[in-house]
DNA sequence: GTTTTCATGTTTACAACATAAACACTGTGC
DNA sequence: GCACAGTGTTTATGTTGTAAACATGAAAAC
């Protein structure tokens, strides 16, 4: 018997599915994800899937949640790195949340794309996020009492931070940044240099 | 004869036909778009469509592009109605993007969902889309000489306000800023807020 | 060690969909 | 009047999501 066999029972199908699934949000986007397809490339038979996912939503809302746990620990591993004081702490969850959809970005699509999911299911989701929000509530307002950030409600003001982040990852993921990029600047800079800005219009300018 | 006959040529199926897509976007959402469900809605067989449209993505192409000539129009008149000094024309079209963003929640979805056409088909809305950012480089420039903005390359500027912008819109219409709605905020406020955060990010302080 | 059971796969079946081909109606140019 | 081109309809095929009935094998019960 060679080394992988073709037995009736799979094994680790659940984590199969999954694997495969991103596989395809990778490939042909979330939209073409298909359950069948992704039974296919699992090797199993279309009906397969239904054993481990009620619905083509629920095999969605795992990889959702996969990724969630990833970004999470992909922002705390940065923290950890980072100097301790507050405003390290604070650009190293932003730059981390950055890096990380742009590494994974078959994740972070299928993540915050909205439309994926029927209405339904992602009330966990919203409470991840809302928490994600929270967390950077709490270091803005650690920044103020530092007089790094400018006084006044720190909600507004994550909401900016979140903003500025969300929306240049699309930019980027879509492809809207390919004109200027090498010509003169590495992604990096670019990213560097739009968070620079927001970052700056809620400083108060001390270092 | 009453009003409406059913008469066996509809008159003007092509437009009828983006006018339900647009519904079906804005109840559904654009995964729930469907060439049969449009038809149904505009009262032909489903295959009518396809003497409009060679393709589901052509129709949902079509939707878009109207929705960009929307949104132009939109910020060429809040442009005209603000006073002619170059920090409150750029000022309007960014509060008209918002605005429009808000106020035409399933066009802005169908528009910069970005996964829904399969890959190929939305070059010429690369081209209106790095015209938007092109536009704002200009604005970005004149507000420069003017000395209210920083100097340096307006591009990355641009793209700041840019991601900004698009990315607390899709928050909001992703529903992630009930928590702070009315509470004690209005929308508009936030609004405010978010975008006075990025201006002073980039702009000198002056006036 | 055998039998039973249950989780996990497979087959089969059906309705909705995208799309294509063949056919039908009707307003326009002659 | 009449041919024709444009627009709409019917019919057909292959794919999908999902449910139901069936099959298999590993672990539990005996």
């Amino acid at each position: 018997m060679t080394a992988a066999k073709a037995k009736y029972h799979h094994g680790d199908l659940r984590t199969a599915l999954l694997d495969a699934a991103l596989d395809v949000i990778g490939e042909i986007g979330p939209q073409g994800l298909t359950i069948r397809e992704v039974a296919r490339r699992a090797g199993v038979s279309h009906a397969a899937p239904y054993r481990h996912f009620t619905d083509k939503d629920e095999l969605i809302l795992a990889v959702v949640e996969r990724g969630f746990a990833l970004l999470q620990q992909t922002m705390q591993e940065r923290k950890d790195a980072a100097t301790p004081d507050a405003i390290n702490q604070f650009a190293a969850s932003g730059m981390a949340y950055v890096d990380f959809a742009l590494n994974h970005p078959a994740y972070y699509r299928v993540m915050f794309s909205g439309d994926l999911l029927s209405s339904t299911g992602h009330v966990s989701l919203q409470h991840t996020s809302s928490e994600a929000l929270q967390d950077m509530v709490a270091d803005i307002a650690r920044c103020q009492e530092l007089g790094m950030v400018k006084k006044g409600d720190p909600v507004p003001q994550a909401l900016a931070i979140l903003s500025t982040i969300r929306g240049f990852v699309s930019l980027v993921n879509d492809n809207r940044v390919q004109h200027l990029l090498d010509n003169p600047y590495t992604l990096d800079q670019i990213r560097d240099m739009v968070l620079a800005s927001i970052f700056e219009g809620i400083g108060t300018g001390k270092t």
